[in-house]
DNA sequence: TCTGGGGTCCTAGGACCC
DNA sequence: TCTGGGGTCCTAGGACCC
């Protein structure tokens, strides 16, 4: 019957909290909230419940605010553990229904079903939200559509629980009439933009001009138009997990500072912080990147890319330090961040190169020769550098060097 | 709405090369 | 020495999402 694919969007309703309410059953039912360090001006609600909901709280308010609001607001601190455990069962759950599945945040993914003759599709994914919420005690949202932009936009339709059903043919009557702003993809900024078109629901951008969206919006504008049309060809990928672009970590300090000592600081454990995750992702990346927020909320970032591929915190530091000093305008700094990115998989390099015994012949053979071997066992491309290996990567990618350090630490 | 922290994708200009 | 056009890489910043 169905030529086309089943596409699955599910969204876990209020996840942080719902994980909570698990731990602490008499939580169930409350008005609560997941917020940062209430003391600290980074206090704000992460996720909060459908009780708080109610009172007005939402994602981003700060928690005095929230609790002005809602008096009665039991405010928790994140387990960023607990939720990751509850997403790893989530995900394990859902991949017993297809392996054409794609998480894409910690509480939602997409999933495609594959056809089955006969089978009544609304009541098959029933039973998977009812094997959710009896098995994991998750509530979700699930929608069901022929391509992820329209799952996406059915699950948002009806929270919490609910399941959406948005075929193509729904789109005029159902998507059309609805402002753009409720599209998946469209914010403020291109809502304003499109409003000086004159096009403000998602059937006037339906049947926008072209070439009017490409000048104002480029590449973005016709897509755009195609989701509005109720069209959209991207795959569902199980790999764009591991496709890692970028790890970074950022900090809104306790207090602004112009304190260089402190900033360093700073500036030192962030880069700790991200050469751990580089670690165990064995990932290393060629452009560092630095953050800085003042007080003032004028915000720029500053990166620098190097010549070989950097994992270590000593390296990170001193390429983000550098830059700070290059580029901080001596205000009060208010948020510090440092972040990899064109970063390449080092996993495949451990591998391959853990067959050839490094130490025995850098030791004993001419480096030509030396050369040769290496060109022997893995192809021309890698190539010797001082004591490190190299190998060259594509475009937009860096080369990825090792050195003896890192053959102590890693082998 | 006085605003955290983790990301992705796109654009535009300049440098540089052929 | 002037002129042309295509392409890639790097950097900075914007927009968006959860």
């Amino acid at each position: 019957m169905h030529k086309g694919r089943i596409i699955l969007h599910i969204d876990l309703n209020c996840f942080y909290a719902s994980v909570e309410q698990i731990y602490d059953p008499s939580l169930k039912g409350k008005p609560i909230a997941i917020a940062g360090n209430p003391k600290e001006r980074r206090g704000i609600v992460i996720t909060c419940s459908y009780e708080a909901r109610k009172s007005g709280v939402y994602t981003t308010m700060n928690v005095g605010e929230a609790r002005r609001k809602c008096p009665e607001l039991i405010v928790l601190p994140p387990n960023f553990e607990r939720y990751r455990a509850a997403s790893k069962s989530f995900f394990g759950l859902l991949k017993e229904y297809s392996e054409i599945l794609q998480p894409v945040s910690i509480d939602e993914g997409y999933i495609q079903l594959p056809i089955i003759e006969g089978q009544n599709v609304l009541e098959h994914v029933h039973g998977i939200q009812d094997r959710i919420w009896n098995e994991l005690q998750l509530p979700c949202s699930i929608g069901i559509a022929p391509n992820k932009f329209l799952a996406k936009m059915a699950s948002e339709m009806r929270k919490p629980m609910g399941i959406t059903i948005l075929r193509k043919r729904d789109v005029p009557s159902v998507l059309w009439p609805l402002n753009v702003k409720e599209m998946h993809g469209i914010g403020k900024s291109t809502a304003e933009k499109l409003k000086e078109l004159g096009i403000q629901t998602i059937g006037e951008l339906a049947a926008a001009d072209e070439y009017t969206l490409k000048q104002k919006f480029g590449i973005n504008g016709l897509r755009l138009k195609q989701k509005a049309n109720g069209e959209d060809d991207r795959p569902v990928d199980p790999e764009a997990i591991y496709d890692t672009k970028s790890v970074g970590n950022s900090t809104t300090l306790s207090h602004d500072t112009t304190d260089r000592d402190e900033l360093y600081k700073i500036m030192t454990t962030l880069s700790e912080k991200v050469a751990e995750r580089l670690k165990a992702k064995k990932l290393a990346g060629v452009t560092v990147s630095i953050i800085i927020r003042t007080a003032s909320w004028e915000t720029y970032t500053r990166s620098k890319s190097v010549n070989n591929a950097i994992f270590s915190k000593e390296d990170i530091v001193e390429q983000a330090w550098n830059l700070f000093n290059k580029n901080w305008n001596e205000e009060p700094v208010r948020l510090l961040g440092v972040t990899i990115s064109n970063v390449s998989d080092i996993k495949e390099m451990t591998q391959q190169l853990t067959f050839f015994d490094f130490e025995d012949h850098i030791k004993d053979e001419p480096i030509i020769k030396l050369v040769d071997q290496i060109e022997q066992k893995f192809g021309k491309g890698v190539i010797l550098r001082g004591s490190d290996i190299v190998k060259p990567a594509g475009k937009h990618q860096a080369n990825t060097s090792f050195s003896k350090d890192f053959w102590d630490d890693h082998l």
